[in-house]
RNA sequence: GUCCCCUUCGUCUAGCCCGGCCCAGGACACCGCCCUUUCACGGCGGCGACACCGGUUCAAAUCCGGUAGGGGACGCCA
């Protein structure tokens, strides 16, 4: 074990999201790359909006993605009386003082600064005050540093430096008693001795003050890593206005999980031209240095080649297991109605489905044998030809005994030149019979996994509804 | 408004640190052709970008400056 210890600090306010997934993705990866450790820790200070539900679905999510973690998961809720412990220290050291502004009062400043153009900062009333008597409500504020500038080397970004006098005294404590944010993630880093933070850009603004704290409480500061954000096709923040965020919800929409991961990883970051990473791969090759320093516009489309890529090539076995909860959202339940083998099926459906709801979609025919019939697609032929084309199918797979597609692919030549018909003569009106419809799988592979009496079934039923038209 | 960050094909990106191999490479999407018993897969080809303006240099996507645009933060949310 080396000493990098990373973390991915979601807070259980929802569902892990895709921006959230990769920025776990990413520690996960360097932790399993330098034989570090991976901690999870849900950031849940905030009692009003952290949900155990919540919790769960993040939890359900990162296992789904196959995201493991070496400690945790921490719940900072647990560590309340630790952070009360500094917040005191920080009090009697007068690095934090009591400030006993109201939410209106400072919401009034707030607005007054902005409408006169100036940086809305809290104006540091209470700064000089000396601790207040009775039980008047009280926030505990940090006291920053007023000049000078603070900064840190991004290891994505670069150096960054902040002004300290940008900085206002934040709020460390509520006047409920409770942390905020800001003060947790410091405290809980350094007592959970994190090296290296990977987390969104949107905390970059956070940064330099808890580097503040950090230095105040005599903590070593970490190293950050700031990862671009994920933002919509119209360049704006990702959010449910364009399309799923929900790591689940690409479960449910018929993903693989290596397919998600794969796009994820190639979000914002490369490694020359490579596009698929198996999962060896990926912790093979990732490393910081090539992730980007701009936003990526999330792309369904080539999360869609990415995942039929993985269909394609995946094992038709687990395939098949994947795709029973969805055949079971189409009604179809394999143990009862008739089913050719699973896996046989998804072997003729791997080149044609982007999704597993596709494929289910495309596999239903297997189960239920045509009701109705692609009428543009039968239109295209003669009444008479179809019946021929039946009838003479009917009689060989009556009689000849047909096991292999290389079998009936050769019956299908033969019948063709016997009766001089071109290839897509017999193959359309087969297909259809079979099938119902115009696109389906190769006539060959239908037959082999529908099996010959279901077929000849199928041929004859064909045949009856054709003769009634 | 203030601060921070970002800017290569429609999108993800390589190249940028260490200027010439880049009249910019790959991938997705799109278009065309081929393969073909349908739909797909696959193969081949095409379209298509260094935000802009200056500077440095024999030479700039690469270095410097500025402009514009975009994003983020500014909460008793995380």
């Amino acid at each position: 074990m080396s000493n990098l210890r990373l973390r991915f600090a979601p807070s259980p306010t929802g569902y892990l999201h895709v921006g959230g997934a990769r920025t776990a993705l990413f520690n996960w990866l360097l932790a399993k790359k330098e034989n570090g450790t991976f901690i999870l820790r849900i950031e849940d200070t905030d009692l009003e909006r952290s949900t155990e539900e919540s919790v769960d679905a993040i939890l359900e999510g990162m296992k789904w993605l196959g995201l493991d973690w070496d400690e945790g998961p921490y719940f900072q809720s647990a560590n309340f009386e630790l952070y009360r412990k500094y917040v005191n220290q920080l009090l009697d050291e007068g690095k934090a003082y009591r400030c006993y502004c109201t939410t209106e009062e400072l919401e009034r400043k707030r607005a007054l600064a902005m409408s006169e153009g100036r940086k809305p900062k809290y104006d540091g009333a209470c700064r000089g005050l000396p601790p207040q008597g009775g039980d008047l409500p009280y926030v505990v504020r940090f006291r920053g540093e007023e000049e000078g500038a603070t900064s840190f080397d991004d290891l994505i970004k670069g150096k960054i430096t902040f002004p300290n006098e940008e900085m206002d005294d934040l709020i460390i404590c509520r006047s409920d008693g409770t942390p905020t944010y800001n003060f947790c993630v410091a405290i809980d880093d350094a007592a959970m001795k994190i090296t290296l933070v990977i987390r969104g850009d949107d905390h970059v603004n956070n940064t330099p003050r808890q580097i503040q704290i950090y230095k105040a409480l005599g903590f070593p500061v970490p190293a950050f890593a700031h990862v671009p954000m994920i933002l919509g096709s119209d360049k704006t923040r990702l959010s449910k206005r364009h399309g799923a965020t929900s790591v689940m919800a690409y479960r449910d929409m018929g993903f693989l999980p290596e397919a998600l991961a794969n796009y994820l990883v190639r979000l914002g970051w490369s490694h020359g031209d490579d596009e698929i990473f198996s999962r060896e791969e990926m912790i093979r090759k990732f490393d910081l240095k090539n992730v980007g320093r701009s936003p990526s516009v999330f792309s369904m489309e080539k999360l869609l080649w990415l995942n039929a890529h993985y269909i394609k090539t995946g094992d038709a076995e687990r395939l098949a297991s994947l795709l029973i909860p969805f055949l079971a959202e189409r009604g179809i339940s394999p143990d009862k109605d008739f089913s050719p083998p699973i896996p046989d099926i998804v072997r003729t459906l791997q080149e044609r489905s982007r999704t597993l709801v596709e494929m289910a979609d495309a596999a239903i025919f297997y189960f239920k044998a045509p009701e109705i019939y692609d009428e543009e697609a039968l239109s295209k032929f003669e009444k008479k030809h179809l019946l021929n084309v039946y009838s003479e199918l009917i009689g060989h797979l009556e009689s000849d005994s047909l096991f292999t597609t290389v079998a009936v692919d050769l019956l299908l030549k033969e019948i063709c030149s016997a009766k001089g018909w071109k290839m897509p003569q017999v193959g359309q009106p087969l297909r259809i019979a079979l099938s119902g419809g115009a696109h389906a799988p190769a006539i060959a592979d239908i037959i082999t996994t529908l099996g010959i009496p279901e077929s000849l079934r199928r041929i004859k039923l064909a045949k009856e509804k054709v003769s009634g038209l």
